[in-house]
DNA sequence: AATCGTTCCTGATAGC
DNA sequence: TGCTATCAGGAACGAT
């Protein structure tokens, strides 16, 4: 599932490979894969444009387009966006593409369609995007703007790392992996959590993020990146997909729990 | 305001 | 073998 590091990789792959290309119209082979608009708006704002750049927001991708047009992307569970050459094969569950004067193609597919593309000349004002947390990568996050932010909250520390309104972009498996590197266990109510393990998860945080982008992402299911190839910081995962397995830092081992509808790996032997 | 359950979707897998 | 039931999960939404 992409999370903040797949959607980063994608975000360099894109500004690398399609911004400058001019484009001759899109297709909409499934119509509830755009929103703020029809199919027929999609192709006829996209022609004579081009991406002038990518820019991430959480998950999001933001690609803006030249004279103030935005397509803001969500990839949700299964979905891909990947710059094609003429003659690849289209994916399966291709959802919408657009088409390059030069013959290549940018396409988003989906299998599982939860994702979208909305067409927007204010990406900004999205609800979605304007309620959206701090950037964990970004100058604002700091130990003491994650303490403050969990404060009040009685509720269990993962769940809150889910939230996007409380930090932008972790999903299920950086918050899982965060909380193991921290050595946090992900049932602890966020107001437990004393000032040197707020510490901790920052620092665990920025860490695995930092790694995950610099090996491309973990693909543990669909994800791929621009080209449309497999990340592989799955191989690095301490406890996310690991249940049964051993702790790679102190022989435990991993458990699962399905906890309000997801998988929740942790280690009981060094997270506390 | 915070928190919880439900919903969307489909391929993979388990069970019979 | 082939069928059906269950599961995975981000986030919007409604209920409490």
């Amino acid at each position: 599932m992409p999370e903040l590091p797949e959607v980063e990789t994608v975000r360099r792959d894109l500004a690398r490979q399609v911004r400058g290309r001019s484009m001759s119209g899109a297709e909409v082979l499934n119509p509830g894969s755009l929103k703020g608009g029809g199919p027929e708006d999609l192709a006829r704002l996209v022609k004579g444009r081009s991406f002038a750049s990518f820019v991430r927001r959480g998950k999001y991708l933001i690609m803006m387009m030249d004279r103030g047009l935005a397509l803001v992307v969500h990839l949700k569970m299964t979905g891909v966006i990947q710059h094609q050459s003429p003659g690849d094969p289209l994916p399966k569950a291709a959802r919408v593409i657009f088409y390059f004067r030069d013959g290549s193609r940018l396409v988003f597919s989906d299998q599982r369609k939860f994702g979208a593309i909305e067409i927007t000349w204010n990406p900004h004002k999205l609800a979605s995007i304007r309620k959206m947390g701090p950037e964990p990568l970004g100058k604002g996050f700091s130990a003491d703007v994650l303490r403050e932010r969990l404060a009040w909250r009685k509720g269990p520390i993962k769940p809150l790392l889910l939230d996007q309104t409380v930090i932008a972009g972790l999903g299920n498996i950086y918050a899982s992996e965060a909380l193991h590197r921290a050595g946090i266990l992900p049932q602890r109510p966020a107001n437990s959590l004393v000032s040197a393990e707020i510490g901790k998860l920052h620092r665990a945080i920025v860490r695995v993020l930092k790694e995950a982008i610099a090996a491309r992402g973990s693909s543990v299911d669909t994800y791929r990146d621009g080209q449309g190839k497999k990340g592989w910081f799955q191989v690095k995962h301490r406890v996310y997909d690991r249940q049964g397995r051993k702790c790679r830092r102190c022989g435990g081992t991993i458990v699962r729990d399905t906890y309000r509808g997801r998988g929740t790996y942790w280690c009981p032997r060094c997270q506390r």
